[in-house]
RNA sequence: GGGGUUGUAGCUCAGAUGGUUAGAGUGCCUCGUUGACAUCGAGGAGGUCACAGAUUCGAGUUCUGUCAGCCCCACCA
């Protein structure tokens, strides 16, 4: 046993201890296995990413619900899997593809998406296996691929479904452009961000040369689409011009001045100039107005059918039109305008809203039973507060619009005919226009947003289309784990999906995270180049020294800082657990497993640490219910380190190296107990080490994460309800403190035994001080230790609740020190004593307060004032000396 | 313009349903290598719980307002 290292190395086993978890199938489930089904579905990364620490922390929290259930006797099921991710798999080929100095273009469609299969080929096991190193227990054999056979069918599907009851619907609107992915965006792909800019003050004259109106514009270069200006119906500058014709400088364009309610009369000079093609708001004022869409940018952001302007870049474009209209003399004004600009979640590049044919899905219908779900509590968020955020959302939703000017996706499953210029939506591919009979068909060159296959993942990966038995287990799946920076991107969206196809929520409860920032509380993005890699992480720490650090000091929903020194402290609590371990192993080289001790047996601390295991295994189980992981693990360190290493294992020296055998049997019992308890208790946050550790445990067998979740009836027999174990370790361990703080103030090595003189004032506390010195002896080097009636004369000491504690001197003391010491002492007591007296002296606390707050409050102050007497008595005592 | 969130020790954060003298990690100071662990042990310093009111016998905790930071949503050209 003593063949262990004498410190934790995480790089020795954890490689192998995951690959035999794996080989035994730990990890996989079935849908007729036993137990409650309890089902997550893994967030599924970009099948050609690699891990960040935001995987990190989102795995470890699923992990540790997984292990969790799956050892509560659940059939528990992860089900892994990963995003196909449109735009930003296409990018990086298509990177690649400039590299050689090519482009998809040249390559056509089926070459390129050979290309990117292969490349998904290359890099799509990285993230599967980073995902191994962290621990993650996901059922592998069930991995799934968001453009695999079934996920392609299952959105073929939906899709149709959605087609024929109209809910999906073809049309030419304004969206979201990116010049430089070259695809429409939905809304929420746009990120509006603050830029200085100006407002250009614009001279627009009247036909008939009676004056002119000036318009005020962030960007000039749309002039060359405007087909109109408008002014608000009630703005008494503007009510007597509107119906005149204008003339659109420098093309000469005759356009109307026009009332829409929709301008706001006090921004610039309350004449907007409208350009349909090129701006949203302007689009629906043309909608309204009957104005002519003139579309002078194009896909690329070049000006086109813009005569002089015709190719230049919309930014060199807005140069020239201003040096243009300033020599014709329609410049008024330049002022200096902050306004949000849309840019290009992906590339960041800002986008240009344009007219184009688009798919879009009909977001209503969808999203009233979305809302209702929450509202009524099918489905839960936690914490709560997200609940506002998503309804909020949902209830101003607009169409999504799904089709992306891609090749790299879903293709759209609508064929057109050549011939009669129909279209024909279908979930089989279509060889012959239904209509007339033509095999003269195109198919729809558009591939669908990445988030629609997404939207569909609880269900897809369970087997739907085809009504699979896992998929009638474990749907809905009974959390979902996830950051609050997808909600709208996928949360609300599994949900609409999941009601609409299954007539249920896809999961009961949604579990949110934050974000995990730098030191600085920065982002970490790979433009600041400030990310931290995981992998880097578990090679010099180890796995569960990431995982402990990530679940803990954070709470569900706050972002974290990720911190090495934080690391390093999970690092330190392992190589505790493991040195505790490896103590406990030295010690139970010939451990009897049949031995059980009889209540007889046990003593204080025995009694005392199963007493404070039990009440841990309660409100760990209570944290893990409530999703309050990081209090969870925040309380097994305590247990782990404060009470079983600091106290009991320091206690159960005595007797491991005495000469009782029936002792020494039984603290070897209850050390084995503890430590198996606890490291089960542990292994959902620690599952490297918890189990390579049990694995060394005499008369444990198989693996930890199939043993069972710790009960406290596991430890009915060995605790008891009343408090007096509590009380009288208080007391014991109180008195260790204070004679090891009289030692240090002394100045005496916390090692070097010290006499000690105990003065009971408590004749009930009599018993339990006596009968449990040694623990004096072994935590605090008390010894010799005697009882005394009297403070002896020559001494330093303090007063505890029933006992006061005198170190015996071997010279003279320091009288004044001494004085002073005890007089700061009894100014904190009197302080304390004259707040409670002052609650007990209110008559509305005594009768409103409850009985047992009052009771509280009539001991402490009992207990403050024979301290205080206490002191003044030793004080009085050492100035007459 | 709406909504959310944060403000507790030098730093990073815990403190659910209001009730002893507000905790941990890290950093700092003093002391300690006789064996589980120096990736450790013992002791210590350090907090007007952002501010102001309100409710209450009692508020870090509930409510209102103020200040400061962060985030999300939103069509003001």
């Amino acid at each position: 046993m003593s063949n262990i290292s004498k410190t934790y190395e995480p790089q020795q086993f954890e490689e192998e201890i995951y690959a035999a978890w794996e080989r035994d199938k730990n990890f996989h489930t079935t849908a007729d296995a036993a137990g409650e089904p309890y089902c997550i579905v893994i967030p599924p990364p970009n099948v050609t990413g690699q891990l960040h620490m935001g995987h990190a922390l989102d795995e470890t929290l699923q992990d540790i619900l997984i292990r969790w259930h799956r050892m509560k006797g659940d059939n528990t099921l992860w089900m892994p899997g990963t995003d196909h991710a449109g735009i930003a798999t296409q990018a990086k080929v298509e990177e690649q593809l400039r590299g050689e100095g090519t482009n998809r273009y040249e390559l056509g469609r089926e070459e390129f998406l050979k290309r990117v299969w292969k490349w998904k080929e290359t890099y799509g096991n990285r993230i599967s296996y980073q995902l191994r190193t962290l621990g993650s227990s996901c059922d592998w054999e069930r991995e799934r691929f968001t453009m695999d056979a079934g996920c392609s069918a299952a959105v073929r599907k939906v899709f149709v479904s959605l087609y024929n009851e109209g809910l999906i619907y073809r049309g030419t609107r304004i969206t979201n452009w990116c010049p430089k992915c070259n695809t429409a965006l939905s809304d929420i792909e746009v990120e509006h961000e603050p830029e200085q800019g100006h407002l250009w003050h614009l001279r627009y004259p009247f036909k008939d040369g009676s004056g002119y109106v000036v318009v005020a514009t962030t960007r000039p270069e749309t002039m060359l689409g405007d087909t109109g200006v408008a002014v608000h119906p009630d703005d008494e500058r503007y009510k007597h011009l509107v119906g005149k014709t204008l003339i659109l400088p420098l093309v000469n364009r005759e356009m109307p001045l026009f009332a829409d309610s929709y301008v706001d009369k006090e921004f610039g000079t309350g004449a907007v100039k409208v350009t349909p093609a090129h701006d949203p708001n302007d689009y629906e004022m043309g909608l309204r107005h009957n104005l002519e869409q003139v579309k002078v940018i194009s896909n690329e952001g070049k000006m086109i059918d813009a005569g002089k302007y015709t190719g230049l870049d919309r930014y060199e474009c807005r140069k020239q039109i201003i040096a243009d209209l300033e020599a014709g003399g329609y410049l008024v004004k330049v002022e200096n305008h902050e306004h949000a600009v849309g840019h290009c979640h992906r590339c960041h590049t800002t986008i240009e809203p344009l007219i184009s044919k688009q798919w879009f899905v009909k977001m209503e219908t969808l999203a009233a039973p979305a809302i209702e779900a929450v509202k009524s509590g099918a489905l839960q968020f936690v914490p709560g507060r997200f609940t506002k955020i998503y309804i909020n959302w949902l209830e101003n939703i607009r169409d999504w619009c799904i089709s992306r000017q891609l090749w790299w996706g879903h293709q759209i499953p609508a064929w057109y005919c050549n011939d009669c210029g129909e279209m024909t939506v279908s979930e089989e591919d279509v060889h012959k226009c239904p209509h007339c009979h033509s095999k003269n068909l195109r198919r729809e060159e558009d591939v669908l947003d990445t988030w629609f296959s997404s939207a569909l993942w609880p269900f897809s990966t369970l087997g739907y289309p085809e009504e699979t038995p896992e998929l009638k287990k474990f749907y809905p799946t009974s959390v979902l784990v996830t950051g609050y920076d997808i909600i709208f991107f996928w949360v609300s969206r599994m949900v609409m999906m999941g009601l609409k196809f299954r007539g249920e929520v896809p999961f009961r409860k949604v579990f949110i995270h934050g974000l995990v920032r730098d030191e600085l509380g920065r982002k970490m993005s790979k433009s600041l180049n400030n990310g931290v890699d995981p992998v880097e992480v578990i090679e010099k720490y180890g796995a569960d020294s990431l995982r402990f650090m990530l679940v803990t000091g954070n709470t569900p929903g706050n972002d974290l800082r990720f911190y090495w020194s934080r690391v390093e402290s999970a690092r330190n609590f392992a190589n505790k657990i493991w040195n505790a371990s490896r103590f406990l192993l030295m010690n139970l080289e010939d451990f009897d497993p049949t031995f059980k001790p009889t209540p007889d047996d046990l003593e204080l601390a025995d009694r005392w640490i199963f007493q404070k295991l039990a009440y841990r295994i309660e409100t760990v189980t209570d944290n893990l219910n409530r999703f309050e992981l990081g209090e969870a693990a925040r309380q097994l360190y305590e247990l782990i380190w404060f009470n079983f290493c600091d106290y009991y294992i320091e206690l159960a020296k005595t007797r491991l190296y005495g000469s009782d055998a029936r002792a020494k049997a039984t603290v070897r019992f209850v050390l084995a107990t503890v430590l198996e308890t606890v490291l089960r208790l542990l292994h959902p946050f620690m599952p490297f080490l918890t189990e390579i550790i049990r694995q060394k445990l005499p008369n444990v067998e198989g693996s930890i994460m199939l043993a069972k979740y710790p009960t406290r009836d596991e430890l009915a027999e060995l605790i008891t309800d009343d408090d007096s174990i509590d009380n009288a370790a208080d007391l014991i361990f109180n008195t260790v403190r204070t004679i090891r703080n009289l030692k240090s103030e002394l100045g005496i090595d916390s090692r070097k035994k010290a006499a000690v003189v105990l003065k009971v004032t408590h004749e009930q506390f009599k018993e339990v001080l006596q009968e449990n010195s040694s623990y004096l002896t072994t935590l605090a080097f008390a010894e010799p230790i005697t009882f005394a009636e009297e403070k002896p004369a020559h001494a330093i000491g303090a007063v505890l609740e029933g006992v006061e504690i005198y170190l015996l001197l071997e010279g003279l003391i320091d009288t004044e020190k001494e004085i002073a010491r005890l007089t700061k002492e009894l100014d904190k007591v009197r302080k304390g004593a004259a707040s409670t007296a002052g609650k007990l002296n209110n008559e509305r606390f005594l009768s409103k307060a409850p009985a047992e707050v009052v009771q509280l409050e009539r001991d402490k102050l009992v207990a403050a004032q024979e301290k205080i007497s206490s002191l003044e008595q030793r004080i009085k005592q050492l100035e007459n000396l």
